[in-house]
DNA sequence: CTGAAAGCGCTTACAG
DNA sequence: CTGAAAGCGCTTACAG
């Protein structure tokens, strides 16, 4: 094998050129299926290039031809469905206008994690909790988009709006009857998330208390866990609401486990709206976020901003509404 | 604002440095936080920077230091929780390893979005079906690992090899008194799965007839439909296996939908192990592939290849083992 | 049909 | 502390 060189110990096209005993011009046409070559030299070119084991550089070609734009999206966690969704519906809308997709997951380290996707990509969409505003506009970062960002950010993003939705759901509770209501909070820090606060506020200008129940995860082994101690306490709750629908999930294999009749005893509900919430039994009750609308706004929102949009222009803060899925299980 | 130019029309680490009044590799170590350089200077390079809207171009740096590898991870469809458990293995195994993951989904057009993503990363990783070997050894292609490759498959890849726990799962429906089989299988060009073909011997191995119901989605929707179809038939099957979970979900639901008791009347089983299997009601059971091995073996192998090894060699082939998760659905 | 030249935007030694 | 030079690997006009 002829001696591969360079920064990656790989071959570059000038190995093959002098393999095959042509140009590097004529190694570029031969790779790239281009005209004005003629069938003997293609065929030396390429056998060259398999026996060098040649793959062209990303690099060198995206700096020749500018490459396709890629998307950074940062993800909390995939196993969690409402990430895969929204990676999903990213994929397509960034697909469309002509952007691939670099997937990280922020397990944990969000900030390392964003600093290794921004020199990578062109832009970055993600959840990033209240701490975004640090990210932005850090010197040579790319442009950052964040999802779920509460109402008083300062930095581009788009905003989920469920006060609607959450007075629809408070309303249809109480008006079931629902008198003991708890929500099933995610609060790493101690402080109620968003959701959390919209709901028990929600509940209590429908003058009805609910308990608001803090902890440190989100997934459903925390959902299934904390509700089985909320179903076992003295005043056991009559309806409980999710943080998330995995959470929910969790709540209905519980109340199954113990033989709770949902909705009959207890009614439960979630957040995100997810499409297993229709498959499992009885079906989830959720406040639904339009994800294809998130993702159309994300991406046109990073896009703008990569070429060259105002970070604290009016169209940097996008919102979209949530709305609510009555299903059985409340 | 300063005039950006060159390929992509945004500014280059010249502009900043005329902007500023120094020179190139002044403004590289403004930008990347480097030692020797006045705090003065610095400033002045930043704010010039920032000015322009400067981004250093990835291309640019990769040529210069090397750069991250990434691997592309090619997916059929992100709406099947499948795929984004695999890449949730799969972007951890590759992080692990100091490469990222650039995310693309293949629907409809796995050819044309494999060529797209071969041309922006280092190795592709993904669920080719039996038409992988057309892809492997293109020119100037980038080594490709095959995801469920079939026996015969030729090219590097990791197997799924389900023989064994297909046979635990024919015998412990056969043993249970199933006597009228079916399988849900997904089949668009109209020959049956290795899967569908796997089970339909199984069960004749066992002295059982098995029907075997071809078509053309894998989805919950199919999943649903079909078996409504097939619990109205004169006669109605006493077992289910879906392709995968998540149409064994599909027919989950259709069967409490119909009042039919699982597994009382009928018993029905997925292929895949998904977590959500596990909270549906009543919880599924499956043929459960082991995606962290799956991963570790997909991103080992696509390192190796990349690195160098044969793609022919004994090691380019990889083995997991699925394994029979019983639960109460069957 | 083939090749010599220039350039894409950055960083890494090396001088000063 | 700052800058002139060289080079990373490719492609795109332009000559021949």
């Amino acid at each position: 094998m002829a001696g591969p060189q360079g920064l990656t110990g790989r071959s570059t096209i000038l190995d093959v050129a002098a393999a095959a005993g042509v140009s590097r011009q004529t190694v570029t046409r031969a790779m790239n299926g281009m005209p004005d070559i003629s069938t003997t030299t293609k065929e030396r070119v390429l056998a060259a290039a398999d026996r060098l084991g040649y793959r062209p550089s990303r690099f060198g070609r995206g700096l020749a031809t500018g490459g396709d734009p890629q998307l950074g999206l940062l993800v909390e966690d995939l196993t969690n469905p409402y990430f895969p969704e929204l990676a999903a519906a990213i994929v397509r809308k960034a697909g469309a206008r002509g952007w691939t997709v670099l997937l990280a997951e922020g397990t944990g380290a969000p900030a390392g994690a964003l600093e290794a996707l921004e020199g990578q990509t062109d832009a970055v969409v993600g959840h990033f909790g209240p701490r975004a505003d640090r990210w932005l506009d850090r010197p040579g970062g790319a442009p950052v988009v964040g999802l779920d960002v509460r109402a008083d950010a300062t930095h581009p993003g788009v905003r989920f709006d469920r006060a609607a939705a959450v007075n629809e759901l408070t309303e249809h509770l109480v008006r079931a009857g629902v008198r003991r209501p708890a929500v099933l909070d995610a609060s790493p820090d101690g402080t109620p998330s968003e959701r959390g606060a919209l709901l028990v506020e929600a509940f209590q200008r429908l003058g009805t208390r609910c308990r608001l129940l803090g902890g440190d995860g989100e997934d459903a082994a925390r959902g299934a866990a904390d509700s089985a101690a909320l179903l076992a306490s003295p005043d056991r709750p009559d309806a409980i609401v999710a943080f998330n629908d995995l959470m929910a999930l969790g709540v209905l294999s519980t109340c199954r486990r113990a033989g709770v009749d949902v909705p009959g005893e207890v009614r439960v509900a979630g957040i995100d709206g997810l499409p297993v919430g229709a498959l499992v039994a009885p079906t989830l009750t959720t406040l639904a976020v339009d994800l294809d609308a998130v993702a159309r706004e994300a991406v046109d929102l990073a896009i703008a901003l990569r070429d060259g949009a105002p970070a604290d222009g009016p169209d940097a803060r996008r919102t979209v509404h949530s709305r609510l899925v009555v299903r059985e299980s409340a």
